[in-house]
DNA sequence: TAAAATTACGCAAATCAGTTGCATTTATTA
DNA sequence: TAATAAATGCAACTGATTTGCGTAATTTTA
């Protein structure tokens, strides 16, 4: 396993690896999600990057992203768009990965947990399953340490 | 175990029974949720209802219903507004029932499923887990029928 | 059971997240 | 570097949900 310097990534060359255009604000957006430790909101996006970008950028950008295996749409508390980075083996042909979230009750952040066992499920009194959500609710390390 | 008769309910009576107004429109509101097989969105029950309604009083009414443990909110598959009934030992003071939920992919609607047993998660890497919530998507009975 | 108090209702208007159209700028390709 | 394609910003729009407010129905009180 590699692990990932933060300090050295080149953003840019992940932008291309994911056949995204480098733009300035797209550099700065991935290294946004590369550096929070939790999921991403438009709100929490525009109100914290550096770059003055408008909404329907940020909307563009996420889709685009999206579309091509860079991150993926996460539960949200209020039912705002949310996105999480997806893990390296994501691009826009192989773009299956199945976690649990955590939706924090204190700070409403969403957080994907990797280590939760999802169960397989085929049917279900008389219905066809293919998929299982599940999402924990509770509260995230930092608001418990918040508490103490 | 008492099984309801759906013709002889007297739907009056379960909204004073959660301290809801009676209202032509409450009781008729009530009762549409009593015959529906499945979960009930804002637009679904304004244009099924023969009672004419501004959506506002249908918001409302929700929210009172949910508030006085008669309903309870539903997962949606286009994040609207969506609410089923919840079992009879619901009320304002004790509305907690723990079950998953269907998203049909192919006609959209949500179903509670009852029977799908849900794992008592207390911690997961550190969170403290206090609800877990469990989507399956596939296809309802209603709906793998048609297709044969 | 009628008056007083409370709650529900309908309408109009507001809000809020997200989307679309279009002209302009920036990035990629040839 | 010119030609082509894609991203951006702005304004305006959509659709779900909410709020304010005057009126009507329901519940409570005497």
């Amino acid at each position: 396993m590699i692990l990932i310097d933060k300090e050295n990534i080149d953003f840019g060359m992940i932008l291309s690896q994911h056949a995204l255009s480098k733009t300035s604000f797209r550099k700065i957006l991935i290294e946004f999600f590369y550096r929070s430790k939790h999921s991403l909101s438009v709100e929490e996006i525009i109100s914290n990057i550096s770059h003055p970008v408008d909404k329907v950028s940020v909307y563009r950008a996420l889709n685009a992203f999206e579309k091509n295996g860079l991150i993926h749409k996460v539960p949200d508390k209020a039912n705002l768009i949310r996105y999480a980075l997806c893990p390296s083996e994501c691009s826009s042909s192989k773009h299956l990965h199945n976690h649990a979230h955590l939706l924090c009750s204190n700070c409403n952040e969403t957080y994907c947990i990797n280590d939760f066992k999802i169960p397989i499920v085929n049917e279900c009194k008389g219905f066809v399953i293919n998929n299982l959500k599940i999402i924990l609710e509770g509260s995230c390390i930092d608001c418990q340490q918040s508490y103490s």
